[in-house]
DNA sequence: ACTCCACATGTAACAGGGGACATGTACCTA
DNA sequence: TAGGTACATGTCCCCTGTTACATGTGGAGT
């Protein structure tokens, strides 16, 4: 139901097509949240059956304009303070290092250093992103706000997993501990 | 495809039966990747279809015994190195902040205190069970080497999102900012 | 006016995951 | 020995998400 949820929060910022609320998936809640255009239109007739968003087809350049309703907006807010939050989380980062035993070392050194740039570039990115909302209008909005803090989580644990990443390369890989010499 | 991957890999520690899996999926793996019973089924029979591992009906007390084969042994060994590493992440704790702006304050200390509480206690949790690692057989065997290296992971991302939500409450919900008296 | 391209909206087919339900088996206890 | 309970294996259906494909539209350049 997140993504029911997404499309309604995105939207009772203002008005908007379709491809906009896919491209604002994309740009600024894809680290949390992906989404595709496919889902996305389902999702918007689901909502627009249910009385949740209003359509108004012939918007600006043929583009359809959704606009959230009262119903909508007050069931957002509902899910914000009563909804069950869903702390499902998956990484298959970590699920394989579960099975790092199983890799050549050289393997997994080389596996963690990749793992360890990847991790550090988005975490990168994200800050560069939030420190562009705080040259411009961090503070401007309530909605910018709101990012910033957003974009200060994925800052986090992306963070936390570079950090991980690294220190993990630290590990020894075997454990000789009174190995007889091989 | 994790699931599959995650299967292979505990089946390479030694033969077990479908519960025993399902059991280590929900004691060890569940915080990284969540699996239930009818899945973990389903995929074993996929694997024996593929030949990825064997099957032994009648194992104790009427258990089947499913056992890695040497096809199976290789594929999680490729997957290991040479599989593309698939970094989506879905947070909706993090998605929820977006909308942080459409909550009353209170509503939302409220929301951050919990969920500060849920993601100590996680990483409390994970921490324990690093210790008794630590004070058992950390450097025994290499599956429980990296079974303290997946650990360490789960608990720094969950202590980055604990500190997240620490630090969240602190941020001022509203923007005066030269607001005049009210 | 024609054509091309970026914009924009959709459909179809498939893969993965979860909840509910059904069945069978061994062991323990009354 | 009858019944209960924890163990164990499985099926079914529905919901979510992804990839690939199909279609339509407006504006910019020639």
């Amino acid at each position: 139901m997140s993504l029911r949820y997404g499309l309604l929060g995105l939207l009772a910022e203002g008005p908007a097509s379709g491809y906009d609320l896919a491209r604002r998936f994309q740009e600024a809640l894809s680290p949390v949240w992906p989404a595709q255009h496919p889902k996305i239109y389902a999702e918007l007739s689901r909502l627009s059956d249910a009385g949740m968003i209003e359509v108004d087809s012939h918007g600006p350049r043929g583009r359809k304009a959704y606009r959230i309703t009262d119903t909508g907006l007050s069931e957002v807010r509902r899910w914000l303070t009563e909804g069950e939050v869903d702390h499902t989380l998956r990484t298959e980062s970590v699920l394989r290092s579960f099975f790092f035993w199983l890799m050549e070392p050289d393997d997994l050194q080389e596996h963690l250093r990749r793992e360890q740039r990847f991790f550090t570039e988005t975490a990168d990115l994200a800050r560069g992103y939030a420190a562009a909302k705080d040259r411009g209008d961090f503070g401007t909005s309530p909605q910018t706000r709101s990012m910033r803090v957003a974009v200060e989580a994925a800052i986090g644990f992306y963070q936390a997993l570079a950090d991980w990443a690294e220190w993990a390369q630290t590990v020894p890989p075997a454990i000789p501990e009174g190995d007889p010499e091989s």
